[in-house]
DNA sequence: TCCGGTTTGTACCGATCGGTCAATACTCAT
DNA sequence: ATGAGTATTGACCGATCGGTACAAACCGGA
């Protein structure tokens, strides 16, 4: 092997992502990229064939870690307090100095995914796999109780998607924090008896 | 006045309007828009100044129709009534052929928004609009009765803004129109005597 | 030390970007 | 009929787009 890379492909991917993150894809120019990536253009060439793919990994690289943070936050949680913590992470995450880039997914499901079906696909499966957790936290909660059980258990957890999709979207269009804190709020208070409300 | 405009100026917004409204501000190049117009280069700019003025332009005409058509569609029906219609002809809108469109103004919250002060503010004012009319409408069923007058009006609108955007994402990321009317059915529950419920 | 294979930097590609402009087409008031 | 004044047209602008080609730089093995 007689030379190798000057570059941490991962790591330069890490900085790909950013920039779509922020921008978006059509907004982000091969040379704008370029300099975030620290690259030259011979070398992203050869290292990664086209913008368009380095798109596609950095989404699912998001996808990936967003999945691994949301499993490491709930893992060994109950229900509820794994419930809250997520939420609660959302919020602060929204609220963050970098909250306005929002859900690279969510970004990505209005702007390209319509008319890119890899990108579709992913995006597909990122929704589906947080809404696969919130899904079984509350059926979870059921069985031990702590929720109540004739609640829908599907429903209320795309209700909790739509929820988490209306924080990044209150959130990246420069709302009111507490606009988003209520969201938050609003998620929790379907997973809690009626009567133990304040 | 020596010669009249020979297309009509708000007939040819429409036109841009849609093409922005289908694949975004940056996806939509001049050509492409030019040939959607139907209007030469020498035209337009003559006309309306320049590419960002028609997008903040179609962008705020999208946003006084939506607003209109939801007046016009809740007035004269009881609250709850209202709010059935409403989120029935938004389920209507997602699942139908030109659904993949989705809510201009989501698109640009989301795609532009975030880097356009003007776009932003022509957002947060439309999905303000929007809002304050589920709110007002929550509150007159809580005024005669119909719904329960222990809810939080401002988080149930709030929080069926969020089943609003969901139901967008969902449409817009080629989900299960199950999934869609998931979430309308959810919006209507927000405002139904659980007991009601089947 | 030199070779084989790989990476890197950069010059360059045609296409297209958003936008300008001068010439032309046109209508109306005089 | 003519001149004032606007609308339209299409050629043209420099900049930038995403992508390619290729020579120089570099390393490990022989």
């Amino acid at each position: 092997m007689p030379w190798e890379k000057q570059f941490d492909i991962d790591e330069t991917l890490e900085k790909a992502g950013e920039t779509f993150w922020a921008h978006g894809y059509e907004a982000t120019s091969m040379s704008r990229l370029l300099k975030a990536m620290g690259i030259q253009k011979g070398s992203f060439y050869n290292a990664f064939g086209s913008k368009h793919e380095v798109y596609l990994r950095t989404l699912d690289q998001y996808a990936q870690q967003r999945l691994g943070e949301l499993r490491e936050l709930t893992r060994g949680k109950a229900a509820v307090a794994a419930l809250r913590a997520h939420f609660d992470a959302l919020y602060e995450d929204c609220i963050s100095p970098q909250g306005h880039r929002g859900c690279m997914l969510l970004n990505c499901a209005l702007e390209t995914a319509h008319q890119d079906r890899q990108a579709q696909a992913l995006v597909k499966k990122g929704l589906a796999n947080h809404e696969k957790i919130l899904h079984d936290l509350i059926l979870e909660g059921q069985k031990t109780g702590e929720i109540d059980r004739n609640l829908d258990a599907g429903a209320t957890a795309k209700t909790m998607m739509a929820l988490v999709m209306g924080m990044r979207v209150y959130s990246r269009s420069g709302s009111d924090p507490q606009a988003v804190r209520t969201l938050a709020d609003q998620a929790i208070r379907l997973v809690t008896p009626t009567d133990a409300r304040t």
